[in-house]
DNA sequence: AACCGGGTCCCCCGCACGGGGGACTTCCGA
DNA sequence: TCGGAAGTCCCCCGTGCGGGGGACCCGGTT
């Protein structure tokens, strides 16, 4: 089964390039050759490739943009290559958003580039290691945990309770029923818990909480 | 400049056919091998190889809690690379949550292992393509803007900026000084976007801005 | 026994807040 | 030209809230 490819890049040079590598395999047909985003995406639209291997910088709409437009398109099961020669994080994140397969230096040795055209027809992704470090971190940062401030442990179990209640938005006459006690006692731990966190009212007290990952609103 | 690798696997035959593989690199130098966790630590603490290649199932202390200590140990500068031969998603996350510089499949080709070895230690890092499709799509949605609710659209401009700051706890007098106007105006403006979107008090608004990304208190 | 922290409940007081009105200007589109 | 939307400012009024006291009970420590 060969797998049919589209190119876009606005140097000549580089798609001939590109070209000729993927001659030299008789399972990928290179059956497009574009120059600019737009062009890009309508050819993906007529031809149905089975990858599109763009360039980030384009004329008239970036790989980027082009990215976003046909994998947004659900009648294109094209996947996507993205090819840039420097790699910012905006960049990266923007691609991988969009839902692209690959986000790959120009650097990249000749024989990777068909084996990442393979990776994505097959429906895997790859980045590129010296991007991948970065996500890694960045991914990780998304997943932890948020640092718990020390005056947290000022609290006792109660005033947690009563500060969760308040961070979503219950009055105290709410929270008293929910806690089954007097809203009396309920006016009292939110006074030590304001006292303790030292801020100055509920409304401090909800953006705190928020701030603070004590509410888990998705993340 | 000769890279030095510890090999861990509970496998003897893995072992050994992964330093057959790194044998046939003049650069690479396998200086350990281990067949647990708890000996992967203490002697990668010892010897402090440039990479370490951990299989994640192993005996006494599994691969993920062997990188965990490693890479929390300042002291040490060995990357390191898991290997598995399923690859659960959980595994991934926690993996790349300790920091480390590889996720792979053992059904990697020989060469790669070397290539992944070589990327690890000059700091790059680099995931299964299997894989790399999932995490993808699990960090698209951990970095998508959360869905903005339609009624956000009824504020006008100088409504969602009144918002902003309610949702920054500010009071209204504070309000009234930050954007120069008088307090009964702030009050008006608080009133309507209360009215818009359905919230009964400021603590409500405060809430709501916060779930709704409206604040971008990290994440 | 005395002590103390945590939880519960109570009173008073000042005030920021929010609802319900109204009024004036500017600007833009019908 | 006449609206209407947006922004600004004003008054009254009720109330939830938070500070400042105090009180009681219980469990554990000293």
């Amino acid at each position: 089964m060969t797998l049919t490819v589209l190119l876009a890049d606005d140097h000549a040079m580089l798609r001939s390039g590109m070209r000729a590598i993927f001659e030299t395999q008789p399972d990928l047909q290179c059956v497009a050759e574009v120059a600019d985003g737009r062009a890009a995406v309508s050819e993906v639209a007529r031809l149905r490739p089975d990858v599109a291997v763009l360039d980030i910088r384009m004329p008239k709409l970036d790989g980027l943009g082009a990215t976003e437009m046909i994998l947004s398109d659900p009648a294109n099961r094209t996947k996507v290559l993205l090819l840039t020669t420097y790699d910012s994080d905006e960049y990266v994140y923007r691609a991988l958003n969009a839902g692209a397969s690959g986000f790959l230096l120009k650097s990249l040795p000749p024989e990777e580039l068909i084996s990442a055209v393979r990776v994505a027809a097959r429906g895997d992704a790859l980045i590129d290691p010296s991007v991948t470090q970065r996500l890694i971190a960045r991914f990780a940062v998304s997943l932890a945990p948020p640092p718990t401030p020390p005056e947290l442990a000022l609290l006792t179990a109660r005033e947690r309770e009563v500060l969760q209640l308040v961070a979503a938005a219950y009055s105290n006459a709410e929270i008293a029923a929910q806690l089954h006690v007097g809203d009396e006692t309920v006016k009292t731990h939110v006074s030590r818990v304001l006292a303790k966190l030292g801020l100055r009212d509920r409304v401090h007290a909800v953006a705190y909480a928020h701030v603070n990952g004590l509410v888990q609103g998705r993340r």
